[in-house]
DNA sequence: CGTACTATTGAGCGCTCTCAAAACCAGTGG
DNA sequence: CCACTGGTTTTGAGAGCGCTCAATAGTACG
């Protein structure tokens, strides 16, 4: 996932200007006017590195962030250290959202690699978004958008086991990835098998050995980080939260 | 849960109001004409019953759906005739939210017990949130605290054991039946074992076993869908994911 | 009062966790 | 350059939670 790519400032402030669009702006047109009002409210900040806090939950709410490029994840702490992953997110991708009720953050977020990232500050945001109708609606898809996904991973928490959860997970990061640009078959993953084990509520062991098996039944290829996926129709199907041959559905 | 209610039409007409009041209004204030306009989009509709839904999977989207009396369950069908419960929805609560991205509904609503259902025209709700900004803010923070609720439910099937999620879901009944002004202690479930224990990603079998251990335990006293809590505070300490003390954390 | 459905209870097994240890990697300092 | 150290990943062996299968009881309804 472009991991030491050198990032000038020039090019952070135009693809900054472009991933907003692409997130609230193109799928139903703004005019170029109002691309540039968004535009002109939406802060650039300088990279930051792996470790760094967007936010800490219980921080007051004050913006909205965009991962420009790089990769974020968010977390909630629990009382004794441990916690939830709740989401790893690409650029291109929204942070931040679940702050608007309580006007204060409930998790934190975490730069999992050197990143760049837009913030929008909310309460100008809001202003604008009264102001021009379809700009409003794109926030409430976005926000539905994200609901829609929780679902998703609700599904694949109740009802799938540790294959296909992990599966569904190189699924997911292959087509947003894809969706970027980047190569669906080819990449790399910012986050620790730690990580991964935790957001898909499996222990690390278990998501070690299923890329060992993933890699000796051919749909993968893994090193470290770097994944290639050399099968990805098999990898989709067993996504597709189709219960295994031998299984049948769990509780329903 | 108010199974065999007798309900007026005028009953429905002004607990409507209340109903649409309490959920987008009431947290910061509309002005009393504000609140007549949006009052006057609301559409009442005849008591629905068991079994009827509000709409399916795939039915493109024209309304967001309140709850007044009764209690209706989302849930998304997959493939086999198998189907993973996604929420319980009790009266003041809002459904369809998912579906604002897609402008399809993405899951099912079925309605659990004759329930009295508002009905809020998304599109003309739209026209009349872009117009008065403080509606604006009450849907993007209602929007919010749904994916605020999801990633709850994403810590509860991630993290927590059989025990705990039943206790957190009990727990979460009866905070919001007593929001409504209902007893937090004594209530009735209106769906069935199977539907919990799909919602929590448990057997059925889990589901009993558990209801019976904590009536042997003492925290409960069931008779059917009738629940009653004798050690609320118990309960409690066991929804708060706090590891029961022979467990370690799971996966983090 | 039979039929169908839901709930309960019991017995056994399997998936995934836990515990433990080794292998591997990156960074640091001698 | 290499040993040392802390971290992550991998691999192995065993155990337990919760599922599956199966049978019984209780309930709703015609």
């Amino acid at each position: 996932m472009a991991q030491r790519k050198i990032i000038s400032f020039e090019t952070i402030r135009v693809a900054c200007k472009n991933c907003t669009l692409s997130q609230l702006c193109l799928p139903m047109g703004l005019s170029p006017d109002d691309v540039d009002r968004l535009d002109s409210i939406v802060k650039r900040t300088r990279p930051l590195h792996r470790g760094d806090h967007l936010f800490r939950g219980g921080e007051h709410f004050r913006s909205l962030f965009v991962v420009k490029t790089g990769s974020v994840k968010t977390y909630a702490p629990s009382e004794e250290g441990g916690e939830q992953v709740l989401g790893f997110h690409l650029p291109g991708e929204i942070i931040g959202l679940d702050a608007i009720d309580q006007d204060c953050h409930a998790c934190s977020a975490k730069v999992l690699e050197t990143s760049a990232i837009c913030e929008i500050p909310f309460q100008r945001f809001e202003e604008l978004s009264a102001s021009i109708p379809s700009l409003q609606h794109q926030m409430f898809r976005l926000l539905s958008k994200e609901i829609g996904h929780d679902a998703e991973m609700l599904l694949l928490l109740g009802k799938k086991n540790a294959e296909e959860r992990l599966a569904a997970f190189l699924i997911s990061m292959s087509r947003r990835l894809s969706k970027r640009g980047l190569s669906p078959t080819d990449f790399y993953l910012s986050m620790s098998r730690h990580e991964i084990g935790n957001y898909l509520g499996l222990a690390v062991e278990t998501v070690s050995r299923l890329f060992t098996r993933f890699q000796d039944e051919g749909m993968l290829k893994v090193d470290r980080k770097h994944v290639q996926v050399l099968d990805l129709a098999t990898l989709d199907a067993i996504a597709g939260s189709a219960p295994t041959m031998n299984h049948k559905l769990r509780s329903n």
